[in-house]
DNA sequence: AATTAAAATGCTTTCCACAGCCTGTAAAGA
DNA sequence: TCTTTACAGGCTGTGGAAAGCATTTTAATT
């Protein structure tokens, strides 16, 4: 459902909110912490970038971090830029122009499952997240 | 979240549903019907023989028909055979180990609208959405 | 028995997400 | 100014899904 970019662009991001202090966090640091590959999240986070979510600084001491407040970044925002959002307007048969006025046979059903799941996307910030690490303790990375 | 396979098995079911008779449809009128590459249709439908979903039969007025009552077959029973159900027991974010013990930051939110879709999978069976079918007109397959 | 219809199956090709590597470029510090 | 650090971005390789092709097997019809 999520690409593997998608899944490790929230990883990164929760990571960042996380540690979220004025200077930069490295990518290398990002994708040890994460075991993730270097190259691959580099190229994940220039995306985000351009997307107007991070703000990155070359040369030493540079890195990533937020380029806005935890609470205005939303995990729908960040699948948007890595993933688009065809999943939640296309039809889960693979038809053409899904809508109410050309359904499939189980159109109706999906789409309500599939906008419950946008929403649930649309109304979680990191704020959101990062205060539940720190609520409950035992949330992995 | 579907394969592309999944999705053409679907539909292929639900056309076979739809015209079940005593006797067997042919793939290539399914193919040309859907508007599916027959021989990709080919290798789907034999994995629901091989599943027992439907039996087939070789030679003139040869095809495939359901192997048990519409009302018996449920869309979650023709996912399992085509991708599987990891995608309902995996992390939404490919962490390692999905479960309540061991979550990752939105794994409480993902595993209820998971287990949501799953029963929606699991409680729709052929015999619902042909009668779907019949009863709103305008469905497109 | 020969022909024909249709599924079963193996082999090959195509395509794309994912991943790795290398070079370019910006910035800091000596 | 030179060196080092770290992001930017281009190029290439790989694995698995998707799709196409060809041959074999089964069964009915003539
Ligand atoms: S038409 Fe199939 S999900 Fe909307
Ligand atoms: S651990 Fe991530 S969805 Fe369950």
């Amino acid at each position: 459902m999520l690409s593997t970019a998608c899944k490790d662009a929230i990883r990164a991001m929760i990571y960042i909110a996380k540690n979220n202090k004025d200077d930069f966090i490295s990518i290398s640091e990002i994708a040890k912490e994460l075991n993730l590959s270097f190259y691959f999240l580099s190229k994940i986070l220039q995306k985000l970038v351009k997307g107007e979510l991070l703000k990155s600084y070359r040369g030493p001491n540079g890195g990533v971090k937020l380029a806005k407040s935890a609470e205005d970044i939303r995990l729908i925002d960040i699948i948007e830029i890595t993933d688009g959002t065809k999943f939640f307007s296309e039809c889960i048969l693979g038809l053409e122009k899904c809508s109410d006025n050309n359904p499939c046979p189980i159109h109706y059903m999906w789409a309500d499952k599939r906008g419950e799941i946008q929403k649930m996307f649309e109304s979680t910030t990191l704020k959101d997240i990062v205060e539940d690490i720190n609520k409950l303790q035992c949330i992995k990375l």
